[in-house]
DNA sequence: CGTATTTGACCAGCGC
DNA sequence: GCGCTGGTCAAATACG
């Protein structure tokens, strides 16, 4: 509950105290920001509001008293504790309306996960179908791999299951959903290897005495996928990281505290081994190997996740990680991606990969190409999936990183089938050469888009059908059909209206002081109606945070709220935005990640 | 002096 | 059983 609320209280979007008369100087709706709620809850959240504002109003006027006594009355203390008053019971408002809005997102996400239970069950259908027709067959998995970060469909039974747990004893389900970056997302890899035999054997106590509740409930849900993938008895998931970095260890926000370093076999650069200091239980770890081909490149592996809170500026990577690892861990079954992957390493660019953005430059999606990766394969069954940053744009990538998605490579290397996971726009073909060389011996091999045998695949369009159908009617959810959709939904929502507003004017205001910024304006629907709106890039910043979107979007929305640095962060939390891949005969998967963005 | 890093020893899993 | 390898431990060392 602790996450929940936190993901309550960080959400991004300010709530627009205008609409709501002149008392917003000390609202309480300071602290209610929006996050990835949807729409209804909004609203609900403003009506209650609304109501308050009615309930003070009435009281105003059934004690008007005569305003020249009342000016010769009230002195200044009287003015000072008057104030005070006010803001105590705006204060209490203000708690209240939060437990409002905790329950109300608490019932949001179980409805979510009913849904998704129900679209899981829709997906599994087609992927069967998809598979009957494929040419050929040779993977043991299941066609279909739709990808679920952040939330899984979760049956009743395989939670009772897990539930005999004698980690869990929480019986709730729905509060553990978490959108993107919640902290509580993170702990889900974790969580999912922790419950596996092989590590509930290596860190049990830690994860009795460390895992909150939420994490339980998030163990619950994520090992539902686990339990499904009869494949994968022992399923460790690895994320890791290829990206170009001069310094030692690429700085993800973490501290790190270096327990070992070995030489190992294949790779004449000596491995470093670390964990994570920012708590004494945490049980994460990360490798830390120079490549081989090219020292420029450092491969930095993860393993486990954080258990507890992750500065701001460690969330991107965890974040990636974390919804990387879910990616992984839920691969052999059917699933959904929900959070963003994004990350920005030294001087990578910046990577929304799963954030369905639905842009007017629909083809100008940049390339993933999923490669296996570097597999370091140890006594353990793990799982790997390989993010590759180090395929960058060209350095003038401000516009293409409005456009698209710089090319991000994503692999996953499975110890069982090593099924290469690609996410490749057609026009855009980045398959650096290193890949090719480099991991090829892997048993994957790297195989140019446009020669990947075309497979009925599950394209984030068609999900968005199912997960958007309140809110799309069109059966082709082009982006004329989502900017439609993203109409109605300014029309008529006030609130959402007003926040696009100031997001607006704020872009206005931000690009007429900087000419070189690039304004885009972003709008995800999500399973809530996650707004992402402007980003900022510059071209040649050199902060990690400033080169991934949470960074962009952190500095644009501290126009919109006081707490402008966690408006940044839960900004990107995403919603289930599920996008999927099937496999090919080539083990290479095609995704084509729309975007749209509109600018101004 | 406290903390972080280094580095050789040790352990476990796997393949032969 | 033995060797290889990945991973971890912990004493020694370095550093601020």
């Amino acid at each position: 509950m602790e996450s929940q609320s936190m993901a309550v209280d960080s959400g991004a979007i300010v709530y627009n105290h205008a609409a709501y008369g002149p008392r917003n100087k000390a609202t309480p709706l300071t602290n209610i920001q929006r996050s990835h709620s949807p729409p209804w809850l909004i609203t609900e959240i403003e009506g209650i509001l609304l109501a308050r504002e009615i309930v003070i109003l009435k009281q105003k006027m059934s004690n008007p008293g005569s305003p020249k006594i009342e000016e010769k009355r009230i002195t200044k203390e009287d003015k000072v504790k008057s104030a005070k008053t006010e803001m105590g019971e705006v204060k209490e408002e203000n708690e209240r309306l939060k437990k409002t809005l905790e329950r109300v997102e608490k019932d949001y996400h179980s409805l979510q996960l009913r849904f998704f239970d129900i679209l899981h069950k829709d997906v599994s259908k087609k992927g069967v179908v998809d598979s009957s027709t494929s040419h050929e067959d040779q993977s043991e998995e299941p066609e279909f791999v739709s990808l679920c970060l952040g939330r899984t469909p979760t049956e009743p039974k395989k939670e009772a299951i897990i539930g005999n747990s004698d980690k869990v004893t929480e019986k709730e389900v729905g509060p553990n959903l978490t959108l993107g970056l919640d902290s509580k997302h993170l702990l889900e890899m974790e969580v999912v290897s922790d419950l596996s035999p092989m590590n509930s054997s290596e860190e049990p106590k830690e994860m009795e005495t460390e895992g909150t509740l939420s994490t339980n409930q998030s163990a619950k849900v994520i090992n539902v996928n686990t339990d499904s993938s009869d494949q994968m008895p022992a399923k460790r998931a690895r994320v890791s990281v290829r990206a170009r970095c001069d310094t030692p260890t690429m700085n993800d926000g973490c501290q790190w505290r270096k327990y070992g370093q070995k030489i190992a076999k294949g790779n004449p650069c000596p491995r470093a081994y670390y964990r994570c200091t920012v708590a004494p239980t945490c049980p994460v770890r990360k490798q830390v190997q120079r490549c081989s081909e090219d020292l420029s490149i450092l491969i930095t592996t993860y393993e486990g996740t954080h258990n507890h809170k992750l500065p701001v500026s460690a969330t991107a990577m965890a974040s990636t990680t974390s919804a990387a690892a879910s990616m992984l861990l839920s691969g052999s079954s059917t699933s959904h991606l929900s959070s963003h992957i994004s990350a920005s390493f030294g001087n990578a660019p910046t990577t929304l990969l799963n954030g369905l953005s639905f842009s007017d430059q629909f083809h100008e999606s940049r390339a993933k190409q999923i490669f296996s990766p570097p597999n370091h394969a140890s006594s353990h069954t793990f799982s790997t999936i390989t993010l590759d940053l180090t395929s960058s744009a060209p350095s003038s990538s401000s516009t293409q990183f409005h456009h698209g998605l710089p090319s991000t490579m994503v692999s996953i290397s499975n110890p069982r089938s090593s099924a290469g996971l690609s996410f490749c726009s057609p026009e855009h073909n980045f398959i650096p050469s290193i890949w090719g060389k480099g991991f090829h011996d892997n048993g994957t091999t790297t195989v140019p888009i446009d020669k990947v045998p075309t497979r009925p695949i599950m394209q984030p369009n068609n999900f968005l059908q199912h997960f958007y159908e309140q809110r799309i009617t069109s059966q082709t959810p082009s982006k004329e059909a989502l900017a439609e959709t993203i109409t109605k939904a300014i029309s008529t929502d006030p609130s959402f209206r007003s926040v696009i507003a100031a997001a607006v004017s704020s872009i206005v205001e931000h690009g007429s002081n900087s000419g070189k910024q690039e304004v885009s304006e972003n709008i995800i629907l999500g399973s809530g109606l996650n707004l992402k709106l402007g980003e900022h890039h510059q071209s040649a910043s050199p902060s990690p945070l400033n080169q991934n979107g949470k960074g962009c979007l952190t500095g644009y929305f501290k126009s919109l709220s006081s707490k402008g640095s966690e408006a940044g962060n839960v900004l990107l939390l995403q919603p289930s935005l599920p996008f999927s891949f099937s496999k090919s005969v080539t083990n290479q998967i095609n995704c084509y990640v729309p975007e749209m963005n509109r600018h101004h």
